[in-house]
RNA sequence: CGGGAUGUAGCGUAGCCCGGUUAUCGCGCCUGGUUUGGGACCAGGAGGUCGCAAGUUCGAAUCUUGCCAUCCCGACCA
């Protein structure tokens, strides 16, 4: 069966593209580095949007949408940011195409149709949103804004991975202007917390949250606050970000405010993002051998009933007792699917939705029937009981949450496991290369020491976590005296 | 962008080195039947620009050149 999965062992990489494409989750295209997002793993994505949008909006922010191209001049008006995405930009340079004259049936780029100014495919909108907002504000009145937008974004990726790099990908982008730089910080923090919350509660994958160093911080931020979060390969994966931006953009674009005081001064701008890389964090903090594990809170669906007959004549019965439940478990909230197919019979369809994470399986015979009974097999462990239809819908909604806990507290005793300290170099090296994960160590805090660490260990800083305790140490590659200790991982 | 690998039906593949009738097999698909508690079985059937383009040759899936795509490893990045 062409459903046979690379195991995590044999290949990491190919068991995570296996699970992607035989899960059903996305498809390669015929766009370098771009994929498509099948239903299946869309529908993923639109109750992680949709969780994520009442946060937002819970906490006061508002949807908007801006273009998708960006006019060159106005892009590089912040430099430090238009640099820092200069080597990956798609650009749009013409704005029609003719026959070719010389290959019948084909089409080539008007020459006599080239844009005065170059449009660059926005891989971020920091840029067109700041311009926009020069015209909306001029007193502390019209502050803050804290608009978000929900886009594709473009980034010409050297190489590309399903979900984690692609050069198109969905996100959010949280774009808010300040009248003083403590509310911009505050605002940077809170959506941070918004993060975490979500990423932790929703997608029970337990996170680090901290600040990058200078040398992984986003390029026009004065500070970055990331969540890290940790794969069972050991190596860490940033799952979002939240920028305080200083007034480096409302300089760039010349936007200012007048206070109560009538005095004129620069917004002060915050802007956070999450991205479909978060599915591919999900894939990879959960999932084992025989498929995906998904988290029940976000999946797609969460029970499946399956049905299993003998002759035709015991179907319809099944059928009318699975409907039943199905309709009660709906009143609950739950999503369910009751896989009444025939093109498949029921050993074939538990692997099939084993393959596709679906957190609780119900299967129903009319042995179960005759019993008042069915067998319930959660994902997450793989359990199989046999439970009496006496309030199984409310049974059911109590084991999805504790599938979901299980699922968390798992990946939460790997990630403990893999938060190792370490205080030579030799020791360093050797608990990177054998257990992998966050290192928690002392630097010397220059970005010369975190280069020559990286090019030594291919680890970097991950992040300075928010929560440290100040401790006096010393520098694990130079001996330099530290004040605190920093996470190290090797990172995707 | 460097190194490696791959490209033959929806998927996985044989054939390629050593060119030669109608391109192999399995899964899947279609039709009919029997089945259904962990990826069913029988019978019949459909499905192919052999990644694309040039070239060599009487003849190319097979040899040559160029291009394209994907994966893996590196450099770069959410």
């Amino acid at each position: 069966m062409s459903k046979a999965l690379t195991t995590r062992a044999e290949d990491y990489s190919q068991w995570y593209n296996d699970l992607v494409i035989k899960g059903g989750l996305a498809d390669y295209s015929a766009v370098r580095g771009c994929m498509v997002i099948k239903p299946y793993g869309f529908a993923l994505w639109e109750n992680m949007r949709d969780q994520l949008d009442k946060m937002f909006k819970d906490t006061g922010h508002v949807n908007a949408y801006f273009p998708l191209f960006v006019p060159k001049s106005l892009f590089e008006a912040e430099e430090k940011n238009a640099e820092g995405f200069a080597k990956e930009c798609a650009i749009v340079t013409h704005y029609r195409l003719k026959a070719d004259p010389d290959h019948k049936g084909k089409l080539m780029v008007d020459p006599e149709a080239k844009l005065e100014e170059e449009l660059i495919v926005r891989p971020t909108s920091e840029a067109i949103i700041w311009n926009t907002y020069k015209g909306w504000i001029q007193s502390y009145r019209d502050l803050p804004i804290l608009i978000n937008q929900w886009a594709n974004v473009v980034r010409w990726e050297m190489r590309t991975r399903l979900f984690l790099r692609t050069a198109e990908f969905l996100w959010q982008e949280g774009h808010t202007a300040h009248a003083t730089r403590e509310e911009a910080i505050i605002e940077t923090e809170k959506m941070l917390d918004v993060y975490a919350e979500f990423v932790e509660e929703y997608m029970a994958v337990p996170v680090i949250k901290g600040i990058k160093t200078a040398n992984e911080r986003f390029a026009g931020a004065e500070e970055t606050y990331c969540i890290e979060a940790m794969m069972q390969d050991g190596k860490a994966l940033q799952a979002g970000t939240s920028h305080f931006l200083g007034q480096n953009f409302a300089k760039a674009f010349d936007v200012k405010f007048s206070d109560k005081n009538n005095t004129l001064d620069y917004v002060w701008a915050t802007s956070w993002g999450v991205s479909t890389r978060l599915i591919g964090a999900l894939i990879m903090a959960h999932s084992d051998d025989q498929g995906l594990i998904m988290p029940p809170r976000i999946a797609p669906v969460q029970v499946v009933i399956v049905p299993v007959y003998k002759g035709d004549d015991s179907k319809p019965v099944i059928d009318e007792k699975a409907n039943a439940l199905a309709k009660e478990l709906k009143a609950l909230g739950i999503r369910v699917k009751f896989d009444d197919s025939d093109n498949s019979r029921p050993g074939w369809k538990f692997a099939e939705y084993e393959l596709k994470g679906v957190p609780v399986r119900i299967a129903m015979g009319l042995r179960d029937i005759d019993n008042n009974v069915v067998e319930l097999a959660r994902r997450d462990t793989k359990d199989k009981q046999t439970v009496s239809m006496e309030g199984l819908p409310a049974y059911v909604s109590g084991l999805l949450e504790e599938i979901q806990l299980n699922i968390y507290n798992r990946a939460k005793a790997f990630q403990t496991e893999h938060i190792n300290t370490a205080d030579t170099w030799e020791d360093f090296i050797k608990v990177l290369d054998e257990k992998g994960g966050f290192v928690s160590a002392h630097w010397d805090g220059t970005a010369e020491t975190e280069e020559a660490i990286k090019e030594k260990t291919k680890a970097t800083i991950r992040c300075i976590p928010l929560n440290n305790v100040p401790e006096a140490g010393q520098c694990i590659l130079t001996g330099k005296p530290s004040t605190q200790r920093v996470l190290f991982a090797r990172a995707y």
